[in-house]
DNA sequence: ATAGCCATTACGGTTTGCCGTAAAAAAAAG
DNA sequence: CTTTTTTTTACGGCAAACCGTAATGGCTAT
């Protein structure tokens, strides 16, 4: 059964939102953050006082304001709470929908829901709480499949390398000098050329142009 | 006054939120679209009627669906609705924040306001609200000081016409026969090399692969 | 009509990127 | 320790991109 819940959720429309659906499902204990640290917070007292929130609902993306933060995203704030609190459910609410970062909190962090802002948002919020007070995992059908279709290339922390030195302006022939000079192992102009043209040829692209664009759609840049 | 508002966003979670927001400013005829066909036809309607609607409150960004939609995203709902009825009054409210996309609107459809989804952004609507009931138009002060710095370099049609198909694949020297099929009037290659130089220069930049991204984190691409 | 101006195009030299092959080095296997 | 395999590097020819200069074409004003 999921009794106490605990939102995390910076814009306010949004925060209400969940709020309100927290009373349809008839939910009679919710507190809201607007913050990280805040509910962070919340959930180490609760806990302490030993009235552990059974729920987290988390957005990933928070924005800063003037009042600094220590935690400053959803994704840090899921890996400090899994510390804190290892068995806490957890439901990823947000607009974000990059299929391999999404998998990757499932398989990461062990997230127990994830649904995206967006149309009928409200009504899958409610079909994942009915999964998760059943104890089940809630994995949208659709993601499964957009995982499988994305991942059609794995990048090694090399590639990433390479692809954002390019993206900064880094000529492809100053690139072994910027490696060297870091004892990066792979070094020669050589080995980058071979790398992007596979790495190309893979994603079937033609240019590296592409490519940029690429890594920054998929959240890799 | 504003007796009569319609909204139109996807988002159940949003749309709820903005129905609430309207119960607490006490309007007493509010309208809901979960797209932007809809929401056109129900203005149409109304005027038809002699009931015309006050005010319009929409997103910007609607998700294509199964059902296919004449209107796909909120600019060409303004733009659509300004036709149908250019008195009524138009609050943009969205998550988008490109200053200048932004700036455009206020200029070229005479939007009436613009909240930002973000934090306290309920407390934002209704400030926007009053504004708008004494016949105000409301124009946050940080969007001003934004349009300002960010305006460093002003993209034509043809530049993102180029950078688009750069970050498509194509090469420099296929562009100018994809321009002449196109009857697209600057064509040579030369064109082509001259204005990405100058792009370039403009911002600094050394290589396509930093114009692209930059292109895709300003929203352009 | 023509002179002047601006945008566009054409051209050529240089640099950078692309890609195949072969040598060298490192790692794995025997 | 030697042999085999794999990874990395070096080199070279060619295509693309870069960039300056000059020629062409279109437009305006006198």
């Amino acid at each position: 059964m999921i009794d106490k819940v605990i939102i995390a959720e910076d814009h306010t429309s949004a925060n209400l939102s969940l709020q309100k659906t927290m009373e349809e499902l008839q939910i009679k204990h919710y507190d809201d953050a607007y913050y990280c640290d805040d509910a962070l917070n919340k959930i180490r007292v609760a806990k302490k006082n030993g009235q552990p929130y059974d729920l987290l609902i988390t957005d990933l993306s928070f924005e800063a304001d003037e009042k600094v933060q220590i935690i400053d995203d959803g994704y840090k704030l899921i890996k400090a709470v899994r510390e804190v609190q290892p068995e806490i459910m957890i439901l990823v609410f947000t607009g974000e929908h990059r299929p391999t970062m999404i998998d990757s909190l499932y398989k990461e962090y062990e997230i127990d829901a994830y649904v995206r802002k967006a149309r009928n948002d409200v009504k899958e919020l409610k079909l994942a709480f009915d999964a998760l007070s059943k104890g089940q995992q809630y994995y949208p059908r659709a993601l499964a499949q957009l995982v499988k279709q994305s991942n059609t290339y794995e990048f090694t922390e090399f590639d990433i390398h390479i692809i954002r030195l390019l993206s900064q302006g880094y000529q492809q022939n100053e690139i072994p000098d910027y490696l060297k000079q870091r004892n990066i192992r792979p070094c020669s102009l050589s080995t980058i050329e071979k790398r992007l043209n596979q790495i190309r040829e893979e994603l079937g692209f033609s240019k590296n142009e592409q490519l940029v664009l690429f890594c920054k759609e998929t959240g890799i840049l």
